[in-house]
DNA sequence: CGGCAAACCTGCGAGC
DNA sequence: TGCTCGCAGGTTTGCC
């Protein structure tokens, strides 16, 4: 599933419910993830108390009152469900169960098991190798242009390639860099270190806006993505360009037989998705 | 450093 | 109906 916008929905239904709450129970059920779960990882778990959720890049992180904090990634497939009562019969990917001391149940779900699910402590977690070396984050208030700028100008690759590099920027995936690309009205074949300033404005712009857009929207569900309440995302009915090829471009007036519309080509074994007469 | 393929897994839709 | 193939929102590793 999950992007930056869809991560950050999870986080944010996870704090509600969850914040502030003490784990009562912590069931394993399957260790082997992308990373393997510590094995003392119930037993450091259970009793603790839930301090906030926050995000990093694509990581959800929740602090817990001993300074340790829950590291989770959602991979391609993961999931977190938050229901009320105590834990249901767990599904055949339900890999960790939590419940709450108030009747809260977080389930832990992930088909293809590109996920992971670690323990870390919070101080100088930002050295942590999950997140050493990973890039600034896209909706921080110093994210800009200038910035985006920096972080490209060492790139000698594609601009979406080098989008999508979370050591450039963090939590942007596929579909996001397509978008964002598409808004900003560039090439994903410009070479990311000679984007110009005011392209590089105009993409970390266009980035925070469809990132924004995307939260709102509470994300985009195509195959396995759902809300830890179970609702779809909808944020996939205005997708401009991704999965869209041989569709009109929205922004394009001009006839879809002479321009054949959206173009899908591979970039680093990636679907790019984009309109060549408004991407330049 | 960059590009590329493969690996980790399962599920789904398309096509035969 | 049922099978095989290709593809999928991610990340890492190894090779050239």
């Amino acid at each position: 599933m999950p992007e930056l916008p869809e991560v950050e929905t999870v986080c944010r239904s996870l704090r509600g419910r969850l914040e502030g709450r003490r784990l009562k129970s912590v069931d394993v059920r399957r260790r082997k993830l992308r990373l393997p779960l510590p094995p003392d990882f119930a037993a450091r778990v259970a009793g603790r108390r839930v301090v906030t959720v926050a995000r990093r890049g694509k990581y959800i992180l929740m602090p817990l009152d001993d300074k340790v904090a829950i590291i989770a990634h959602l991979g391609m497939s993961g999931r977190m469900t938050l229901t009320e009562g105590p834990p249901p019969v767990p599904g055949p990917h339900d890999h960790v169960i939590f419940e709450t001391d108030d009747g809260a149940s977080l389930v832990f779900n992930d088909a293809r098991r590109f996920g992971l699910m670690t323990l870390a402590d919070v101080d100088g977690i930002d050295a942590h190798p999950l997140f050493r070396g990973m890039g600034p984050e896209p909706l921080a208030d110093a994210f800009d242009g200038r910035l985006l700028g920096q972080a490209l100008d060492s790139r000698n690759t594609a601009v979406k390639t080098a989008l999508m590099d979370q050591r450039v920027v963090a939590g942007i995936g596929n579909i996001y860099a397509c978008e964002a690309l598409f808004r900003a009205g560039i090439s994903p074949r410009r070479k990311a270190k000679n984007l110009g300033g005011a392209r590089c404005r105009g993409l970390a712009a266009a980035l925070k806006r469809v990132l924004t857009e995307a939260i709102e929207a509470g994300g985009s569900s195509l195959r396995d993505y759902r809300r830890p309440s179970g609702e779809l995302g909808t944020f996939q009915h205005r997708f401009a360009v991704y999965g869209r090829e041989g569709e009109a471009c929205p922004g394009c007036c001009c006839d879809l037989r002479e321009t054949g519309g959206i173009r899908r080509i591979l970039q680093g074994g990636r679907a790019t998705f984009f309109c060549p007469s408004r991407q330049r």
